[in-house]
DNA sequence: CATAAAAGATTGCGAACGCAAGTAATATGC
DNA sequence: GCATATTACTTGCGTTCGCAATCTTTTATG
């Protein structure tokens, strides 16, 4: 029985945490925006109308609905995002991306594309980072919002 | 300019978010710890007399020495760690494992090798397991504290 | 040796999150 | 057609976490 998956988990965990520390501070002091904002305005952007249910923002973002009826209050106040209602089903709360929030969305889309190749930067080559980029979809195949 | 290294960061955000809603619930139920507590009994495990300070700790666990005292503190009231003091310096706060904590990493270890098993059980070759293991490390690598 | 600087740990405070419960609207089954 | 179930969303509550401030102890500096 070999111990390559669990090794395999345990440094998935840890890279992402190093990842996420280094990504947080810029994001908050450049954008204001906290790294699940900036993947819920992601996900906005790459949805059919720029809009999606709560529901299916807190799957996209492996999160709670309450969470995100939370995340979008604030987002809501600064003009980020608006509510939209569904005049076929009334349950439905789209959040919708507005033009300033698709304005900062894409500055924050270049920010995070130049960190994440300062990440590879050195002793990383453009294959390596292709493949570990191939595995790691792998692992949420199947799962839908693609983000690139 | 390519944008595999941002789809690469995506992607192991997406993966990350993933492994730890499919490993938190079992290990919750079977075990009593959230997934951070395991780790943490883990990394006292691998220090050299199965203890560390609260600072070295927080620095594995990639979460401030606050978080450290407060998880410390029911894993304390339940048996698992211990707190020691160091007779030449006082300011020093040993978070050690116990025998009972050394008896419960053992079996936490045991279920997550074989959920991180499962994991990779379809579609994926061992070939592919260990070669996305190696370059999750190379992200994390210089750090201290290998818990395999 | 005295004073300053630094390090480890803890606590108050506020922010973010999930769960469970509750409300409102739609879907399903007889 | 009406009762029941399901779905979407929200809110209350408790938990977890980081930051900043504080205290104690050790180390550095003059």
């Amino acid at each position: 029985m070999s111990k390559a998956p669990f090794t395999t988990v345990i440094n998935l965990l840890r890279a992402e945490a190093l990842v996420q520390e280094r990504f947080a501070g810029e994001l908050g002091s450049v954008h204001g925006l906290a790294l699940n904002e900036a993947l819920l305005l992601m996900h906005l952007e790459k949805a059919p109308l720029r809009r999606l249910t709560r529901v299916d923002l807190a799957k996209r973002l492996h999160a709670s609905p309450s969470t995100v009826t939370r995340m979008a209050m604030p987002m809501e106040k600064t003009g980020l995002v608006a509510r939209q209602s569904d005049p076929r089903d009334a349950r439905l709360a789209y959040v919708a991306l507005t033009e300033a929030g698709l304005t900062l969305v894409g500055e924050v889309r270049k920010t995070l594309e130049r960190r994440s190749a300062e990440l590879f930067r050195d002793r990383w080559s453009d294959a390596e980072v292709g493949s570990l980029g191939k595995l790691l979809g792998r692992i949420t195949a199947g799962e839908l919002g693609d983000l690139v």
